[in-house]
RNA sequence: GACCUGGUAGCUCAGUUGGUAGAGCAUCUCCCUUUUAAGGAGAGGGUCCUGAGUUCGAGCCUCAGCCAGGUCACCA
């Protein structure tokens, strides 16, 4: 941050001082009772009635219209804003009208917090107003903050838009910004909804490790940290669902948990490196199941964040009312493109691949092959909410093997607006398929994989003790935030999306080293060296371009290290003595 | 990681072949007791992202870098 300060913030601190010269606390301690908010008086207030006579109001002031002994300013707290009016003679019924004429004229500014006193009225031109009697600063504002407005015809002018901005200062965004506010009221009412039908059936939600020693359950990149006690590394979780299945070996029916998960990977619109992830596990369930339960459980939070089961996100109209299609993903392939793989080899379908101009190596499997083909030609057209089913085994080392297929697996994805939105399984229980399972990762990995998967003995031990037939579901939440707030990027719906850290001069520090830049000490050096020459002369000398002279001179200056003096012998440049 | 676009006043943005850096809002001073994108008069406010280069002269041209957004790659 700048020391330097702007005119406007200096100006702000001098108001701060000037209250406290009055003998006012511009931070006071003691609390202020609040007993109604901006949105239930505009709600609820009738002209002419006798409702809202003893209003106590509290937030940030942010417009004034002053008109001499009268003004007008806008009070916006948690709910919503209102217009107030205040009047010389009736906050200052007395000889002083000093709290008028200094403190609220001059010395309040836009964005400081008040707390107000007074009765609701209609003005003249029929706006729902709080007729001020009593006025309190309770926190003054050193920053100005950017000012929104909207005219008449709705047109909003000077927007605060720099995604920079926005994102690096979300509590500006927040204040100034209508609308902000309310994605991430609904993304908690998404997540209420979620968890009330979870709980409603009687599953419960559980923690499972953040730190992980080993980060099982997916394939991506960890980040890695340290335990300085156990001098060992750990890992931040990838996924949580080896941890839930456990819990499942001991014995519980059904666990689910809105976990972080942390993957060490690429920055985009859609990708944070921190996310939420709802998993649920249900004992003696199958993958038929869990698309019942996935498409009910959507339908339900879709009307909770939006009364409705419509969602319009972007160009598209999305209707999540159960139930969905169910498409296993060789018909998606066959519809999409022609091709029916469906008992073809591997070679054949490698063919395949390249014949619809997709790039592929020897070193790719049957099953990552069939992945590639649906991710390129079939995924992004399933726009409405679609289970894409019965995955190739190769992708999918935790689930179990088809009832009818041994080459593929009962694995659904759930595809909404051409994106992934959930995945589920009946989970792979038989402790030896699974322990072969990763056996393969394994080879995959030293063939340099670098997402193959870890074996975790203790999830094997754990299976091997019996765990009951399940399925498991996982689900994006940013990414479900996304669809039913209709925001196209994930920052939207995160309050502090990851950002590279921003730089920050050092705080004031008296014995802070002065660091000039070459042409600065090009021309102090020679300077130094006479402690006062013409400076004509030590242009000359200094031999540096007009743009390069002029920077250095003007950053000398300010670092307050030379001097320039006018003389009727010419200009001299001197070095200033500490 | 590659490419494209952008970074100018507190905010939103102009800025001509390279020639003294602009507007609106905000701020400051003055006027105004029911206004509302309040109004009227006046004033102040700049590290043109950073560094180097070309040039008599750079916000503008060149190179390097920083930050952000977008597209692509990567992310089962």
């Amino acid at each position: 941050m700048s020391l330097q300060l702007s005119e406007q913030e200096i100006v702000r601190r001098e108001a701060l001082d000037k209250m406290r010269a009055l003998g006012i606390d511009p931070y006071p301690a003691a609390k202020f009772d609040v007993n109604a908010n901006t949105k239930d008086i505009l709600a609820n207030y009738k002209e002419g009635s006798e409702d809202y006579k003893a209003v106590s109001i509290a937030g940030r002031v942010m417009s004034k219209r002053v008109m001499g002994k009268a003004s007008f300013a806008e009070l916006q707290d948690s709910e919503g804003r209102m217009q107030v009016y205040i009047a010389r003679d009736e906050i200052c019924p007395e000889e002083d009208k000093t709290l008028y004429n200094d403190v609220f004229k001059k010395l309040v500014d836009i964005g400081d917090f008040v707390g107000l006193k007074g009765y609701v009225f209609t003005t003249q031109v029929g706006e729902t107003s709080l007729f001020v009697t009593d006025f309190k600063v309770l926190s003054k504002s050193l920053r100005p903050l950017p000012i929104v407005k909207t005219d008449a015809d709705g047109n909003v002018h000077d927007a605060f838009v720099d995604p920079e901005l926005r994102y690096r200062q979300r509590y500006v965004d927040l204040v100034v910004n209508d609308g902000v506010k309310d994605t991430f009221i609904k993304r908690n009412r998404i997540m209420t909804a979620m968890r009330k039908f979870f709980n409603d059936k009687g599953y419960l939600e559980v923690e499972t490790p953040i730190l992980q020693p080993i980060p099982g359950g997916a394939a991506a990149r960890p980040f890695m940290t340290h335990h300085n006690a156990l001098d060992i590394p750990l890992y931040l979780r990838i996924a949580n669902e080896l941890y839930l299945k456990r819990l499942i070996v001991g014995g519980f029916d059904g666990v689910y948990e809105f976990a972080k998960d942390f993957r060490n990977e690429g920055m985009d619109r859609t990708h944070n490196p921190e996310f939420t992830v709802m998993e649920i596990y249900v004992a003696y369930k199958d993958y038929n199941w869990m698309m019942d339960f996935t498409e009910k459980m959507l339908e339900t939070v879709s009307i909770a964040a939006n009364g409705t089961t419509k969602a319009t996100i972007g160009e598209n109209e999305v209707d999540f009312k159960a139930p969905y299609a169910r498409v296993p993903m060789l018909t998606a392939i066959k519809d999409h493109t022609g091709y029916d793989l469906n008992g073809k080899s591997e070679d054949e379908i490698r063919k395949i691949a390249a014949d619809l101009g997709l790039e592929v190596d020897e070193s790719m499997g049957k099953g990552k092959l069939i992945d590639e083909i649906f991710g390129e030609k079939c995924e992004h057209k399933y726009i409405q909410p679609t289970f894409i089913t019965d995955y190739p085994k190769e992708m999918s080392p935790l689930c179990k093997k088809h009832r009818d297929d041994d080459s593929l697996t009962e694995r659904f994805e759930l595809m909404v607006n051409g994106k992934e939105l959930a995945n589920a399984y009946t989970e792979l229980n038989d402790p030896i398929d699974q322990r072969e399972r990763f056996e393969e990762q394994m080879k995959l990995s030293e063939k340099g994989d670098d997402e193959a998967m870890f074996i975790d003995q203790d999830f094997l031990r754990a299976l091997e003790y019996g765990m009951p037939p399940t399925s498991g579901m996982g689900i994006g939440i940013d990414r479900l935030c996304m669809f039913l707030t209709n925001s196209p990027s994930i920052q939207d719906v995160l309050f502090f999306p990851q950002m590279r850290p921003e730089k920050f001069e050092a705080a004031t520090n008296p014995e802070k080293v002065i660091e000039l830049t070459e042409n600065e000490k090009t021309i102090f050096d020679i300077l130094k060296e006479n402690d006062r020459m013409n400076i004509t002369e030590l242009k000359t000398q200094a031999g540096l371009s007009g743009k390069g002279w002029d920077k250095g001179m003007k950053g000398l200056a300010k670092h307050g290290v030379t001097k320039v003096e006018k003389t009727e012998e010419g200009v001299f440049v001197e070095v200033v003595h500490q």
